[in-house]
DNA sequence: AAGCGTGGTGAAACGTGTTTCAATACGGCT
DNA sequence: AGCCGTATTGAAACACGTTTCACCACGCTT
């Protein structure tokens, strides 16, 4: 019965995944959706709150698919600023290769929906805890997992530099602001002035 | 004639502002904003592309008045952190005043619109340009208005990463997932770690 | 002064996100 | 087996961004 309900908004999502991956934000639409899931409209809106919230799940299942191929193949690299290049780069790779779905969960991710406010604030977690692994150079496992890694104050802010700063560029690559290697250029220039910052000055703060 | 065209255009702008101001992003109804500018629907499609260039528009205007504001009063302070600080108080003090608004604009600016990418693009700069001469401690001026600063390469990383982590927190701040006081201690926190990760190695690369 | 072209007008229509509702299907309990 | 509550359905309706179109107004040229 539960299992039922599961596997509906399952298929609901992974639909709306196969439409934006083909057209972007503007092609998932919701009949479609629906239809192409085998539910009626009324059921994708009774699990979903919205066109952002359906998209925003998508985003966590996504991010949950990033996360295996983060434990799979873990960035490698002698630095920091290596291993942490490396993670941006494997992530871009991952969205380049269906730029219009990354482009509609941006969309949805940066709409600014407060009831989404939650579920963006596990996604960024999420990004934050892989980010601090590749600074350490080491996965906090459990159970096969990642799990939480701790982070000392000082890995909590400089993952968080980080993050609000590939955030962003990301926000600029979707709207055309840049191109892809730009964003990677960017990206590396921007953390080596942030690792660069930490390093002394244990305590901080 | 041409500034008949411009009037409408301010007018428009200047209504969805004080509709924004009101109930933000969805209490824009383009049909209230032509009716209370006093113009056809027709003419508000033919001077914006969008609810979002129009709110766009909106952004580079209240831009241009915080330009005015930073001007009249440039941050002041002993270090560079101190004015940069001051700076972002000021924008999040601006922001506070209308919430709503700003909420608006921002989802607009986050859209990821690619036909809005070189109009972003100039928002960034002007922002980009504020902090740079927050950094300095010193205004660029030419004839009364804002000069580009010309910035080295050091101080242009150091303002994009800064720049970067701002809009991602206003972007945080708009959807609630934190408050006010929270994105100013968040955002000295990270200004401090990119502050420091430059002062040394000037040339950089 | 007449005509032209550009911008404006008003109204209707379309597409899609979202809501609503009465009717129905189904799993678990008595 | 029969009943109950909840999930689902199908269809209609609504709201609002966006487009279209036939017609009008006004300044400029001839």
């Amino acid at each position: 019965m539960a299992e039922q309900m599961e596997e509906r908004a399952r298929r609901i999502v992974e639909t709306a995944v196969e439409l934006a991956e083909e057209g972007g934000f503007e092609a998932v639409r919701l009949r479609d959706v629906a239809s192409h899931a085998g539910v009626a409209l009324g059921t994708l809106y009774r699990r979903f709150d919205s066109k952002e919230d359906l998209l925003v799940a998508a985003l966590a299942m996504e991010t949950q698919n990033l996360e295996a191929r983060f434990v799979q193949r873990p960035p490698a690299g002698a630095t920091r600023l290596e291993r942490v290049s490396a993670y941006f780069s494997l992530v871009a790779r991952a969205m380049l290769r269906r730029p219009n779905l990354a482009r509609a969960l941006l969309k949805a991710g940066a709409s600014g929906d407060p009831g989404l406010s939650k579920k963006m604030a596990a996604y960024h977690e999420h990004i934050e805890r892989m980010i601090v692994m590749s600074l350490r150079g080491e996965l906090s496992l459990e159970e096969g997992e990642l799990a939480d890694p701790v982070p000392s104050p000082s890995e909590m802010r400089v993952a968080e530099a980080l993050n609000h700063i590939w955030f962003s560029l990301l926000v600029g690559w979707a709207s055309g602001l840049h191109t892809q290697p730009v964003l990677l250029e960017k990206m590396e220039s921007l953390a080596t002035l942030v690792l660069r910052g930490e390093g002394r000055t244990e305590q901080g703060e």
